[in-house]
DNA sequence: ACCCGTATGTTCGGCATCGTACACAACGCG
DNA sequence: CGCGTTGTGTACGATGCCGAACATACGGGT
């Protein structure tokens, strides 16, 4: 999938058009599919030391859990749900980052959390929905672990360790979305896109970011313009160095300096676990 | 409480001085509970009307969860919780409106969530977390129901409804937020101002809403002159009418046409149980 | 009846970000 | 190698909201 229609899957269908087409879906999901990874090793690498919420579960849950799991390969710009859409399946990112959006009537969309190994992509089911109020894009290409979500379903109420985790995030991702909102409201643009790399290279478990200022201006709710502005306001002060299609974050310190203490609130709550 | 002293109990105390004088919340909250109700009478209406929440148990849990619910009457500018500091009480407001608030680090403060009798003040004890990450501030008058904490947490894992009520309630105080970070990030002030009357009004159960527009200013994030300039454009086109420390909603219909569409999505999820 | 605290109304310059338009540069493919 | 596609850089006016300062009006208490 190229950066365009990745573009594409952000922008397009707003929420008087909530019913979209689900063969497209399916189409993008059978894609990622077809990139499973069935070597057993590797799907026990990927699951003890990719994501921390399956990694602090006790031995009993680990493997009942275990048997429904299924390693994939996420792409950026693949759309893992869509608002109102029943979840097929619940994602355990490990290495890649999943960011979620929410749109507003005239179709136009910002993002409203960000998710890594440390968390669940799909949560809504998890608190008793069928489906989520928002839609679930790969931010950063990556491995993740999946489950279906009848499987998830059924296998929630036997595991009481995975149902803390999973409360204990929900209130993670509640306080994130929180911040974000007074963060949107009292920061600059520059610092919210400094504390946005941050975030994502902290998930991405890399200095290194693939994406364009497109996409990112998407994230932010910003125009790209205003993003090409900032990040050669952050270059010149050799904090990032741009290239086509990435970032890379030069002087960590230093961003984080730039970045407004969002940041680390955010992160002193999410990835505390 | 006056509101200009309600108005210091929004701003005082920013994110660096989170450890607060403990005494000082317990003198506001000892301060409502002199107003309890002791009529069982009084008791039984406030329960079964008031919330929806508490009126979507059944029998056997609405019964176990009585025993420990004291009515109180809260009042405007009430703070219920601060962020890091252990939950004492949770409230399940019955014609009160509580508004949820989150800092930044310079001590700012923006609204980021709104109850009313469809929901529950202190989520995050629910979801296993001591402290909640946001203010509580009662932003209408009424009455509300109250539990201790520990009994809360005691009582709830036998409650596989009120579980499921406090999930779900979850899941619509996240799109709630959500919905709230695209709305501010695409939608201008008066739009926004109309929703938060609406959101308030349906909670409250009045057309009329006492409060003064900085307390509104301060909800909204938005300056005080901000809001009297917006509130005399509603005025003016027979929206609303204001008084001194008092907003009606005139032309109800009107001020839903002037509001975002974000008013009717995050109502559709919230109050529709 | 008066006064003072409190709430509301008005003005002014500043500026961050927007929308739009256009130019340039890098990459991919025939 | 040339060409179209895609990503990045620059310019310009418009505007919504801000910060600050000041003016007016309501209303309860002495």
């Amino acid at each position: 999938m190229s950066l365009q229609s990745a573009l594409l899957q952000l922008t397009k269908g707003g929420p008087e058009q909530q019913a979209i087409d689900a063969g497209e879906i399916d189409a993008i999901v059978d894609y990622s599919s077809s990139n499973v990874i069935l070597f057993p090793a590797a799907r026990r690498a990927l699951h003890a030391s990719g994501s921390s919420l399956l990694a602090a579960l006790p031995g009993a849950e680990y493997r009942q859990l275990l048997v429904g799991l299924e390693p994939v390969t996420l792409k950026l710009g693949q759309v893992l749900h869509e608002p109102a859409v029943p979840i097929r399946y619940i994602y355990f990112p490990v290495g890649c980052v999943v960011s979620l959006m929410t749109t507003v009537a005239d179709g136009k969309a910002v993002e409203v959390g960000l998710v890594g190994y440390e968390g669940i992509v799909g949560l809504a089911l998890g608190l008793g929905a069928a489906a989520s109020s928002v839609r679930a894009v790969v931010a950063a290409s990556g491995a993740a672990l999946r489950i279906e979500a009848a499987r998830f379903r059924s296998t929630l109420p036997q595991c009481p360790s995975l149902q803390q985790e999973l409360y204990r995030h929900t209130d993670a991702m509640l306080a994130q979305a929180r911040q974000t909102i007074a963060c949107n409201c009292f920061h600059l643009s520059d610092a919210r896109l400094a504390r946005w790399l941050l975030m994502t290279s902290d998930r991405a478990q890399s200095q290194e970011l693939f994406l364009t200022q497109s996409f990112l201006a998407t994230m932010l709710g910003l125009r790209r313009v205003t993003v090409t502005e900032i990040a050669g306001r952050l270059w010149r002060r050799k904090l990032i160095s741009c290239g086509r299609g990435r970032i890379r974050i030069l002087d960590r310190p230093g961003l984080e300096a730039a970045a407004c203490r969002c940041y680390s609130r955010i992160e002193r709550q999410q990835l505390s676990g």
